[in-house]
DNA sequence: TGCCATACTTACGAGACCGTAGGTTACGGT
DNA sequence: ACCGTAACCTACGGTCTCGTAAGTATGGCA
């Protein structure tokens, strides 16, 4: 049984009291390192395995620790599950809101398909567990929740721009979850693949949704000047 | 606890020997009626549960059965499953690939969008499934897998346009997928609100898709007429 | 040096669930 | 009216997990 301490990269030897970062690094650790240690261990594991499939025990052995300790910090399974999840969908709603800020309909779609394969790629695990299912029969379920929330305010901007071209504000919704579905659901693709660069999708994404198939371009480019 | 025979709509009273649609309605079922019943109840369980979150005891129980019947017949609770997944992951791909077999892509188009919609309202309980994940880890997700395996031939398609019109055919997978997460995720959506009808729903889809945001049209129709 | 709060452990109760062994009842043909 | 077979049941073993009770070690601080 391996046991492997994810974040602090701290594991093997003696408590050797070398210099870490702040005090020393121990085998005992604050309740703060150990709460965030064990958050970072539980949503990589309720990543690959979800969450019944998760036990508690695991989690603390990986950590190095009985299952009691998971108890103090969090009350129980439920409960570390829920700060995970909390913790990614502010992450995620931060970026995608930060992207949708301002600017001109087209580079809003462009910044937001962005920053969601932005969060993608630096969060992988969180974006999993968002695309799994949550405890119980999820009458909120995670991600069709946080889909709705940032479907609403691609509403919101849709809704102005259908007003000001005369289309029927009415349909906002619809297409801003086609549009959301679009960005998401490639980025679920693009988790696994990651065949062509972040970039090139984005752009290409951008290039279906503006322009359509009809009309596509046979090199697009971003408008924004990204590096990573 | 209230026990309710989904299929067969056969609860109370005795046995009551009248007329069924063959032989007589009975208490004890036919091996085929039985299975069938329980595949019925199982699909609606995994549903609204999950796998994990269903126990094979409930699917005896709601068949007024005791749990050896369910071993029985299908082994066991992934027996069961399997059976059920692999049901509705043939009833689907039957439906989008006969939308897929001829027409200019825009036609295409449509026809698939139509007919996700078409599986999602019909087998909604199937749908939900398939969306959700599969017993362990899922290395071959259902949902993920069976998206892709429509993905493919949705690839094909773009992959002889993109040739044909000058562009690069290695990005065919990335269109495609976009495509397929575009209507996917609509109809993942629209399976909870069904606000606008299935028709118009598909309309907007394609006018989504074919025209792009910076060209839609305000109303637009459908080519195939469809009544339903 | 000795106290004491905090971090952590071992051990166990309780319940859920899967899967099976072995026995029982009803149906349909003869 | 009988009998075999297909359908079905009770009862239980074994495993896994959540969650808790009660006790132990560690390290900073007076």
């Amino acid at each position: 049984m391996a046991i492997d301490s994810s974040s602090a990269s701290n594991s093997k030897g003696k408590p050797s009291p070398a210099a870490g970062t702040r005090r020393a690094r121990r085998v005992r650790m604050t309740g703060a390192e150990r709460r965030e240690q064990l958050l970072d261990i539980g949503r990589t594991l309720f990543a690959e395995r979800g969450y019944e499939g998760t036990s508690v025990e695991e989690i603390a052995a990986k950590a190095g620790v009985s299952k009691p300790v998971v108890y103090e910090h969090f009350g129980g399974k439920e409960g570390l599950y829920a700060v995970v999840v909390d913790r990614e969908m502010r992450q995620l709603l931060d970026m995608v809101t930060g992207a949708l800020t301002a600017g001109h309909p087209r580079e809003l779609l462009e910044q937001a398909a962005f920053a969601l394969l932005d969060y993608i790629e630096t969060f992988t695990d969180g974006f999993r567990i968002l695309v799994r299912d949550s405890p119980v029969a999820q009458s909120t379920g995670s991600f069709a929740s946080l889909i709705s929330d940032i479907a609403t305010q691609v509403e919101d901007i849709l809704g102005l721009e259908f007003k000001a071209r005369g289309f029927d504000p009415k349909l906002a919704p619809l297409y801003a979850q086609a549009l959301v579905g679009m960005v998401a659901l490639t980025g679920q693709w693009w988790v696994d693949t990651r065949k062509p660069k972040k970039a090139e999708v984005a752009a290409h994404l951008v290039n279906l949704a503006w322009h359509g198939l009809g009309n596509l371009e046979a090199k697009p480019r971003l408008i924004g000047h990204r590096k990573n």
